[in-house]
DNA sequence: AAATTGTTTGCAAACGTTTGCATAAACTTC
DNA sequence: GAAGTTTATGCAAACGTTTGCAAACAATTT
């Protein structure tokens, strides 16, 4: 096996032209001639060259790099567990291969709180994707004020200097719950965090579909687990009975853990209680029965956020976008 | 705001040294006295300075990211919506930053075949892990052989030239089977692909407690999918009727998936059938009836893949290693 | 006080690319 | 065939760190 590591200037030598042209030929700058390059690009294959990164980046001053961020509030259990935020970042980390980029996974334990330091000055990579709003928003716009490059995985309808990509979640929130109250729901209740602003956003359609039905709100706030939601529900059952006959839960993870709740106590679910998640995981689909849902097209929004992204690496100004979400309905909701 | 970048030869000027001084001071290097050391860390922090990853990259050889990679086989569905997959990363994650590694998230898109090439040459990552064996190890053991420094997540039992860091699966096939088994059940069938290097292994110790109770074995091959279990589990009911009464399922998300199935031709769990899982992943406990499961130690496991890797990367030869399992029984299995 | 030792800092040469500018070669055009 | 134009390549200077070695300074010994 040949151990010594190739660089340009061997390349260089082994085709006897010099290194700016073995290096404009692997980038396939026209400046060179075609048959020129391409026998550089063979002699490269062939050689198994490529290029020192470190390199390059110094160089050009580009790393091509993304960084993703889960921005976790320190005080819930969401996180890394959650399926449907680390199905977002599987289907970022498609959208920026495409564009030939890749993914740096970070976290608030790496990059502390400066965010322009740790991955822009440092040139640990060329731009930001923040994946949820959390409670606070503080950092987001820190960095996005200090010019960090950066796009978030929230809820676009939330003022701010900085562009958000996600679902329509009033819409989404109001959707669901005027489905409940359509099927003959009178006493709906709201299980989740509205401080979360993308949930905040569900609430208010949830409130306006029950003010529009005079009926009235009944919320459950719970952490985003379905944990707390199986524990807030038996809970809520002990203290008060059945005191609803539908719920709107702020996602899928959290109806699975009402709809655990609600079978032991043999509650019938859709005939006693109606059930409608958020986020359509996969999750929705094989539980029994099955939950009924508003999807959100993560992959629609990968794309766009990469997007969005590049145009600003650009130097373009660029505004937050709503995209589509979809009302899935199944067992849980009939 | 302050737009020019800084650089070491700006902080070492603003301190009136030079920029060795500045540079040893910042990685804490004990030839600087203590005192300007401090000195000098703090106006690095007044200054919101922070060095050149690329240029020290460049003049160090070493890049401080280890590439992650899950290595899934191009024609199974199993990939980026597993969340025990996912988990997994999201734990070596933590596990790298705990030594002050930076994970890249990677796929065999952006790195295709030649591994060695894209992450080693190239400088973009000091080691790789490899998450999952997939049913070929070719381009694994291509890469160890060419020197890349790696560990995979797999099964520890296969015979390898590079460390396998994993369950007992082999065991824990075993001890859901036999407790399968013990339980009453006669015909207890194997849910899963045993093509599958860790999958193979909880076949065997499936086999052995079958051949063990005198029982014979009876195996479903499928796609390691929830939606392929429902389909599986569904198309065998209605070929065969109810030919089992326990299923020992190659993971969570493929038990949960025969559940669904199960559930809606009312055949009781575990009554009628017994049924374990592979994994514990969250859903497991909040599905009903919840799943009992063999539970896989992930946040030790990443621990330990990242400790043979720095070893690897010291110059150490490591091995493979077993990490313990725990059976976990919750009502599926009664 | 000179010589020796130990401590702290600075000089300058790398690390391996990319790219503006200069040059050389090959064609046009007058 | 000289001058201009286009095309293809090479020269050399960056990019911003780190680090071996030398130097300066301070402390100790002779």
């Amino acid at each position: 096996m040949n151990d010594k590591k190739l660089k340009l200037v061997d390349l260089a030598k082994l085709a006897g032209v010099s290194t700016s042209t073995v290096s404009r030929a692997l980038n396939d700058n026209p400046l060179i001639k075609l048959e020129t390059r391409q026998k550089l690009q063979r002699l490269a294959k062939k050689h198994n060259f490529s290029l020192n990164t470190a390199a390059s980046r110094l160089r050009t001053q580009k790393t091509n790099v993304i960084a993703v961020m889960i921005n976790l509030d320190g005080d819930t259990e969401q996180s890394i567990n959650d399926p449907f935020l680390l199905k977002l970042v599987g289907e970022i980390n498609l959208a920026l291969n495409k564009h030939g980029l890749e993914l740096l996974l970070s976290n608030s334990f790496m990059a502390s709180d400066d965010w322009v330091n740790y991955f822009i000055n440092s040139r640990r990579a060329d731009g930001l994707i923040v994946v949820g709003q959390g409670k606070s928003q503080a950092n987001i716009e820190a960095a996005a004020n200090a010019g960090v490059p950066l796009v978030v995985w929230g809820d676009p309808k939330t003022e701010s200097n900085y562009p958000i990509v996600g679902s329509d979640n009033y819409l989404g929130g109001r959707l669901a719950t005027e489905r409940l109250l359509e099927h003959g729901a009178k006493n709906v209740l709201f299980l989740g965090d509205p401080a979360h602003a993308e949930i905040g956003e569900r609430y208010r359609g949830y409130l306006d579909a029950v003010s529009k039905a005079k009926a009235t709100p009944n919320v459950l706030s719970i952490d985003i687990t379905s944990k707390a939601a199986y524990q807030g529900i038996n809970q809520l059952l002990v203290d008060k009975g059945l005191c609803f006959d539908g719920i709107m839960a702020c996602s899928d993870m959290v109806a699975l853990g009402a709809m655990k709740a609600l079978k032991e106590r043999y509650i019938s679910i859709p005939n006693d209680v109606g059930l409608i998640g958020f986020d359509d995981i996969s999750m929705a689909d094989i539980s029994h029965p099955s939950l009924s849902t508003i999807k959100q097209n993560t992959q629609r929004a990968s794309i766009i956020l990469v997007e969005k992204l590049l145009a600003q690496l650009a130097g373009q100004k660029v505004n937050s976008q709503v995209v589509e979400i979809e009302m899935i309905n199944r067992q849980s909701s009939k």
